[in-house]
DNA sequence: TGTAAATATTTCGAATTCGAAATATAATTA
DNA sequence: TAATTATATTTCGAATTCGAAATATTTACA
Protein backbone atom coordinates (compact mmCIF):
# COMPACT_ATOMS: atom_id res chain seq x y z
CA UNK A 1 0.00 0.00 0.00
CA UNK A 2 0.73 3.28 -0.75
CA UNK A 3 -0.86 5.97 1.93
CA UNK A 4 -1.56 6.56 5.72
CA UNK A 5 -4.99 5.38 5.87
CA UNK A 6 -4.00 2.73 7.94
CA UNK A 7 -2.72 5.43 10.19
CA UNK A 8 -5.65 7.16 10.32
CA UNK A 9 -8.13 4.71 11.12
CA UNK A 10 -5.48 3.54 13.83
CA UNK A 11 -5.74 6.87 15.73
CA UNK A 12 -9.36 6.92 15.01
CA UNK A 13 -10.03 3.85 16.61
CA UNK A 14 -7.52 4.66 19.50
CA UNK A 15 -9.39 8.14 19.82
CA UNK A 16 -12.97 6.29 20.41
CA UNK A 17 -11.53 4.04 22.33
CA UNK A 18 -9.50 6.34 24.85
CA UNK A 19 -12.56 8.36 24.62
CA UNK A 20 -15.25 5.62 25.63
CA UNK A 21 -12.60 4.55 28.63
CA UNK A 22 -12.61 8.15 29.67
CA UNK A 23 -16.07 8.76 30.01
CA UNK A 24 -16.94 5.13 31.74
CA UNK A 25 -14.21 5.58 34.61
CA UNK A 26 -14.88 9.56 34.93
CA UNK A 27 -17.65 8.04 37.12
CA UNK A 28 -16.11 6.80 39.58
CA UNK A 29 -13.78 9.88 40.04
CA UNK A 30 -10.96 8.65 37.52
CA UNK A 31 -8.98 9.96 34.59
CA UNK A 32 -7.59 7.37 32.02
CA UNK A 33 -4.26 7.95 33.49
CA UNK A 34 -5.10 6.91 36.95
CA UNK A 35 -7.02 4.03 35.68
CA UNK A 36 -4.25 2.82 33.59
CA UNK A 37 -2.41 2.59 36.54
CA UNK A 38 -4.75 0.89 38.66
CA UNK A 39 -5.09 -1.47 36.67
CA UNK A 40 -1.51 -2.71 36.04
CA UNK A 41 -1.56 -2.91 40.09
CA UNK A 42 -4.56 -4.96 40.23
CA UNK A 43 -3.13 -7.30 37.99
CA UNK A 44 0.38 -7.21 39.46
CA UNK A 45 -0.03 -7.04 43.26
CA UNK A 46 3.26 -4.91 43.88
CA UNK A 47 5.19 -2.47 41.57
CA UNK A 48 7.68 -0.30 41.48
CA UNK A 49 7.25 3.09 40.14
CA UNK A 50 9.39 2.25 36.99
CA UNK A 51 7.54 -0.79 36.67
CA UNK A 52 3.91 1.13 35.97
CA UNK A 53 5.88 3.05 33.70
CA UNK A 54 7.15 0.52 31.30
CA UNK A 55 3.55 -0.85 31.61
CA UNK A 56 1.45 2.22 30.68
CA UNK A 57 3.49 4.46 28.65
CA UNK A 58 3.93 7.51 30.35
CA UNK A 59 6.75 9.93 30.57
CA UNK A 60 8.08 9.34 34.74
CA UNK A 61 7.46 13.18 34.93
CA UNK A 62 3.70 12.83 33.94
CA UNK A 63 3.85 9.39 36.18
CA UNK A 64 4.42 10.91 39.66
CA UNK A 65 1.85 13.71 39.43
CA UNK A 66 -0.36 10.54 38.52
CA UNK A 67 0.45 8.89 41.24
CA UNK A 68 0.94 11.47 44.06
CA UNK A 69 -3.02 11.84 42.91
CA UNK A 70 -3.92 8.44 43.30
CA UNK A 71 -2.20 8.05 46.69
CA UNK A 72 -3.94 11.43 47.82
CA UNK A 73 -7.34 9.53 47.06
CA UNK A 74 -6.56 6.95 49.16
CA UNK A 75 -6.23 4.21 46.10
CA UNK A 76 -3.22 3.08 46.19
CA UNK A 77 -0.28 3.29 48.91
CA UNK A 78 3.47 3.81 48.00
CA UNK A 79 6.42 2.43 50.44
CA UNK A 80 10.15 2.98 50.15
CA UNK A 81 11.78 -0.08 48.55
CA UNK A 82 14.48 -2.05 51.40
CA UNK A 83 16.41 -3.26 48.51
CA UNK A 84 16.89 -0.47 46.34
CA UNK A 85 16.45 2.83 47.92
CA UNK A 86 16.14 4.67 45.13
CA UNK A 87 13.09 3.01 44.29
CA UNK A 88 9.11 2.94 45.56
CA UNK A 89 6.87 -0.07 45.38
CA UNK A 90 3.11 1.19 44.60
CA UNK A 91 0.29 -1.03 45.73
CA UNK A 92 -3.46 -1.06 45.62
CA UNK A 93 -5.37 -0.36 48.81
CA UNK A 94 -8.06 -2.33 50.43
CA UNK A 95 -10.33 0.80 48.97
CA UNK A 96 -8.29 0.58 45.62
CA UNK A 97 -8.80 -2.53 45.39
CA UNK A 98 -12.55 -2.66 45.88
CA UNK A 99 -13.27 0.07 43.62
CA UNK A 100 -11.32 -2.06 40.59
CA UNK A 101 -13.42 -4.91 42.30
CA UNK A 102 -16.00 -2.96 40.84
CA UNK A 103 -15.22 -0.93 38.00
CA UNK A 104 -12.88 -3.86 36.16
CA UNK A 105 -15.55 -6.45 35.26
CA UNK A 106 -17.70 -3.55 33.93
CA UNK A 107 -14.71 -2.18 31.78
CA UNK A 108 -13.32 -5.42 30.68
CA UNK A 109 -17.31 -6.19 29.23
CA UNK A 110 -17.38 -2.98 27.83
CA UNK A 111 -13.80 -3.64 25.83
CA UNK A 112 -15.08 -6.98 25.32
CA UNK A 113 -18.19 -6.00 23.57
CA UNK A 114 -16.10 -3.83 21.03
CA UNK A 115 -13.94 -6.25 20.39
CA UNK A 116 -15.95 -8.99 19.98
CA UNK A 117 -17.32 -7.62 16.65
CA UNK A 118 -14.40 -9.05 14.96
CA UNK A 119 -14.18 -12.76 14.95
CA UNK A 120 -11.70 -14.77 16.56
CA UNK A 121 -9.67 -15.18 14.07
CA UNK A 122 -9.73 -11.69 12.97
CA UNK A 123 -8.58 -10.21 16.05
CA UNK A 124 -5.68 -12.45 15.93
CA UNK A 125 -4.59 -11.17 13.22
CA UNK A 126 -5.13 -7.54 14.74
CA UNK A 127 -2.96 -8.19 17.58
CA UNK A 128 -0.36 -10.27 15.63
CA UNK A 129 -0.51 -6.78 13.40
CA UNK A 130 -0.42 -4.04 15.99
CA UNK A 131 2.49 -5.90 17.94
CA UNK A 132 4.55 -5.87 15.21
CA UNK A 133 3.97 -1.80 14.54
CA UNK A 134 4.60 -1.17 17.69
CA UNK A 135 7.49 -3.24 17.96
CA UNK A 136 8.82 -1.35 14.90
CA UNK A 137 8.47 2.24 15.87
CA UNK A 138 9.35 1.68 18.79
CA UNK A 139 13.11 0.67 16.73
CA UNK A 140 12.99 2.99 14.03
CA UNK A 141 12.08 5.75 16.63
CA UNK A 142 15.78 5.46 18.78
CA UNK B 1 -11.05 -14.11 22.96
CA UNK B 2 -11.34 -13.34 27.01
CA UNK B 3 -8.90 -10.60 27.83
CA UNK B 4 -7.90 -7.30 26.96
CA UNK B 5 -4.82 -7.98 25.04
CA UNK B 6 -5.95 -6.39 21.91
CA UNK B 7 -6.56 -3.26 23.41
CA UNK B 8 -3.35 -3.35 25.15
CA UNK B 9 -1.48 -3.71 21.78
CA UNK B 10 -3.51 -1.22 20.43
CA UNK B 11 -2.79 1.86 22.93
CA UNK B 12 0.85 0.62 22.69
CA UNK B 13 1.22 0.37 18.91
CA UNK B 14 -0.71 3.94 19.05
CA UNK B 15 1.54 5.38 21.76
CA UNK B 16 4.57 4.46 19.78
CA UNK B 17 3.14 5.95 16.76
CA UNK B 18 2.18 9.04 18.37
CA UNK B 19 5.66 9.95 19.78
CA UNK B 20 7.63 9.37 17.09
CA UNK B 21 5.07 12.05 14.90
CA UNK B 22 5.65 14.43 17.98
CA UNK B 23 9.52 13.83 17.76
CA UNK B 24 9.33 14.04 14.34
CA UNK B 25 6.93 17.42 13.85
CA UNK B 26 8.49 19.05 16.86
CA UNK B 27 11.94 19.87 14.73
CA UNK B 28 9.91 22.11 12.69
CA UNK B 29 8.04 23.38 16.06
CA UNK B 30 4.80 21.65 15.41
CA UNK B 31 2.79 19.58 18.06
CA UNK B 32 0.96 16.47 16.75
CA UNK B 33 -2.10 18.25 17.35
CA UNK B 34 -1.22 21.75 14.76
CA UNK B 35 0.33 19.02 12.36
CA UNK B 36 -2.49 17.16 12.06
CA UNK B 37 -4.98 20.08 11.33
CA UNK B 38 -1.87 20.85 9.01
CA UNK B 39 -2.29 17.64 7.35
CA UNK B 40 -6.03 17.82 7.04
CA UNK B 41 -5.78 21.01 5.38
CA UNK B 42 -2.89 20.04 3.16
CA UNK B 43 -5.40 17.43 1.62
CA UNK B 44 -8.28 19.21 1.53
CA UNK B 45 -7.56 23.03 0.35
CA UNK B 46 -10.27 24.49 2.28
CA UNK B 47 -12.09 23.59 5.71
CA UNK B 48 -14.46 25.06 8.02
CA UNK B 49 -13.51 24.82 12.11
CA UNK B 50 -16.33 22.06 12.23
CA UNK B 51 -14.78 20.22 9.46
CA UNK B 52 -11.33 20.02 10.77
CA UNK B 53 -12.73 18.97 14.25
CA UNK B 54 -14.50 15.86 12.06
CA UNK B 55 -10.85 15.12 10.87
CA UNK B 56 -9.38 15.54 13.83
CA UNK B 57 -11.16 14.24 16.68
CA UNK B 58 -10.27 17.17 18.98
CA UNK B 59 -13.07 18.92 21.47
CA UNK B 60 -13.76 21.94 19.75
CA UNK B 61 -12.23 23.87 22.59
CA UNK B 62 -9.07 21.95 22.31
CA UNK B 63 -9.22 23.10 18.36
CA UNK B 64 -9.75 26.69 18.68
CA UNK B 65 -6.64 26.58 20.82
CA UNK B 66 -4.76 24.89 17.95
CA UNK B 67 -6.05 26.58 15.47
CA UNK B 68 -5.40 30.46 16.91
CA UNK B 69 -1.46 29.22 17.50
CA UNK B 70 -1.32 28.02 13.94
CA UNK B 71 -2.53 31.06 12.92
CA UNK B 72 -0.27 33.18 14.77
CA UNK B 73 2.50 31.61 13.07
CA UNK B 74 1.44 32.47 10.02
CA UNK B 75 0.87 28.61 8.21
CA UNK B 76 -3.07 29.44 7.95
CA UNK B 77 -5.64 31.65 6.86
CA UNK B 78 -8.88 32.25 8.96
CA UNK B 79 -11.66 33.75 7.12
CA UNK B 80 -15.25 34.66 7.88
CA UNK B 81 -17.39 32.17 5.40
CA UNK B 82 -20.33 34.33 3.55
CA UNK B 83 -22.16 31.37 3.32
CA UNK B 84 -22.64 30.74 6.95
CA UNK B 85 -21.86 33.49 9.27
CA UNK B 86 -21.06 31.36 12.51
CA UNK B 87 -18.71 29.60 10.35
CA UNK B 88 -14.88 30.58 9.39
CA UNK B 89 -12.77 28.20 6.83
CA UNK B 90 -9.17 27.80 7.17
CA UNK B 91 -6.52 27.45 4.31
CA UNK B 92 -2.80 26.86 4.69
CA UNK B 93 -1.09 30.06 3.86
CA UNK B 94 1.83 30.00 1.08
CA UNK B 95 3.86 29.22 4.16
CA UNK B 96 2.17 26.75 5.36
CA UNK B 97 2.25 25.22 2.13
CA UNK B 98 5.63 25.03 1.82
CA UNK B 99 6.54 23.54 5.11
CA UNK B 100 4.20 20.63 4.37
CA UNK B 101 5.47 19.86 1.03
CA UNK B 102 8.74 19.71 3.12
CA UNK B 103 7.69 18.01 6.07
CA UNK B 104 4.94 15.38 4.80
CA UNK B 105 6.83 13.88 1.99
CA UNK B 106 9.30 12.47 5.08
CA UNK B 107 6.63 11.94 7.52
CA UNK B 108 4.42 9.74 5.49
CA UNK B 109 7.88 7.99 4.47
CA UNK B 110 8.76 7.50 8.22
CA UNK B 111 5.10 5.85 8.49
CA UNK B 112 5.14 3.81 5.10
CA UNK B 113 8.74 2.40 6.48
CA UNK B 114 6.43 1.09 9.53
CA UNK B 115 3.68 -0.20 8.01
CA UNK B 116 5.32 -1.92 5.57
CA UNK B 117 6.52 -4.56 8.09
CA UNK B 118 3.20 -5.79 7.35
CA UNK B 119 2.45 -7.37 4.38
CA UNK B 120 -0.42 -6.21 1.64
CA UNK B 121 -3.05 -8.66 2.94
CA UNK B 122 -1.95 -8.05 6.60
CA UNK B 123 -2.54 -4.30 6.60
CA UNK B 124 -5.74 -4.87 4.72
CA UNK B 125 -7.59 -7.04 7.44
CA UNK B 126 -6.03 -4.87 10.07
CA UNK B 127 -7.35 -1.79 8.60
CA UNK B 128 -10.77 -3.41 8.52
CA UNK B 129 -10.32 -4.40 11.71
CA UNK B 130 -9.95 -1.16 13.29
CA UNK B 131 -12.41 0.29 11.01
CA UNK B 132 -14.80 -1.79 12.68
CA UNK B 133 -13.46 -1.44 16.41
CA UNK B 134 -13.52 2.84 15.64
CA UNK B 135 -16.90 2.66 14.01
CA UNK B 136 -18.48 0.03 16.89
CA UNK B 137 -16.94 2.15 19.76
CA UNK B 138 -18.58 5.64 18.59
CA UNK B 139 -21.99 3.39 18.87
CA UNK B 140 -21.56 1.97 22.25
CA UNK B 141 -20.29 4.95 23.15
CA UNK B 142 -23.98 7.29 22.54
C1' DT C 1 -43.03 35.71 11.00
C1' DG C 2 -41.67 34.94 15.61
C1' DT C 3 -39.89 31.69 18.78
C1' DA C 4 -37.51 27.54 19.95
C1' DA C 5 -34.11 24.23 18.90
C1' DA C 6 -29.87 23.26 16.53
C1' DT C 7 -25.24 24.30 15.05
C1' DA C 8 -20.50 26.64 14.85
C1' DT C 9 -17.23 28.59 17.46
C1' DT C 10 -14.95 30.79 21.55
C1' DT C 11 -14.03 31.65 26.36
C1' DC C 12 -12.94 30.16 30.82
C1' DG C 13 -10.74 27.83 34.58
C1' DA C 14 -8.93 23.70 36.00
C1' DA C 15 -6.54 19.48 35.20
C1' DT C 16 -3.23 17.02 32.80
C1' DT C 17 0.86 16.37 30.19
C1' DC C 18 5.31 17.16 28.75
C1' DG C 19 10.61 17.50 28.57
C1' DA C 20 14.60 18.99 30.93
C1' DA C 21 17.07 19.47 34.91
C1' DA C 22 17.76 18.09 39.68
C1' DT C 23 18.30 14.62 43.37
C1' DA C 24 19.32 10.36 45.40
C1' DT C 25 21.03 5.92 45.23
C1' DA C 26 23.18 1.91 42.89
C1' DA C 27 26.35 -0.36 39.78
C1' DT C 28 30.59 -0.34 37.33
C1' DT C 29 35.13 0.13 36.75
C1' DA C 30 39.83 1.94 37.12
C1' DT D 1 37.67 2.00 47.21
C1' DA D 2 37.12 6.32 44.81
C1' DA D 3 35.33 8.19 40.80
C1' DT D 4 32.22 7.65 37.00
C1' DT D 5 28.27 6.17 34.91
C1' DA D 6 23.65 4.41 35.13
C1' DT D 7 19.09 4.19 37.10
C1' DA D 8 14.77 5.64 39.77
C1' DT D 9 12.19 9.28 40.96
C1' DT D 10 10.75 14.21 41.61
C1' DT D 11 10.54 19.07 40.68
C1' DC D 12 9.73 22.80 37.71
C1' DG D 13 7.62 25.78 34.38
C1' DA D 14 5.35 25.85 30.24
C1' DA D 15 2.23 23.98 26.94
C1' DT D 16 -1.68 21.46 25.97
C1' DT D 17 -6.07 19.49 26.79
C1' DC D 18 -10.46 19.15 28.59
C1' DG D 19 -15.62 19.94 29.55
C1' DA D 20 -19.05 23.28 30.47
C1' DA D 21 -20.97 27.49 29.65
C1' DA D 22 -21.38 31.52 26.64
C1' DT D 23 -22.09 33.74 22.09
C1' DA D 24 -23.59 34.19 17.50
C1' DT D 25 -26.05 32.63 13.79
C1' DT D 26 -29.04 29.47 11.34
C1' DT D 27 -32.84 26.29 10.86
C1' DA D 28 -37.23 24.39 11.93
C1' DC D 29 -41.76 24.88 12.71
C1' DA D 30 -46.02 26.66 15.02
Amino acid sequence: MNNLKTITVLFRAYNSLEKMIRDDVFQYGLNVSEFSVLEALYHKEKLSVKGVIDKVLVPNSSMSYVIENLVKKNYISKNKSDIDKRSFYLQLTDVGKSIMDRIFPIHKKNMRSILDVLDEKEEEVLQKALIKIGKTSKIVKQ
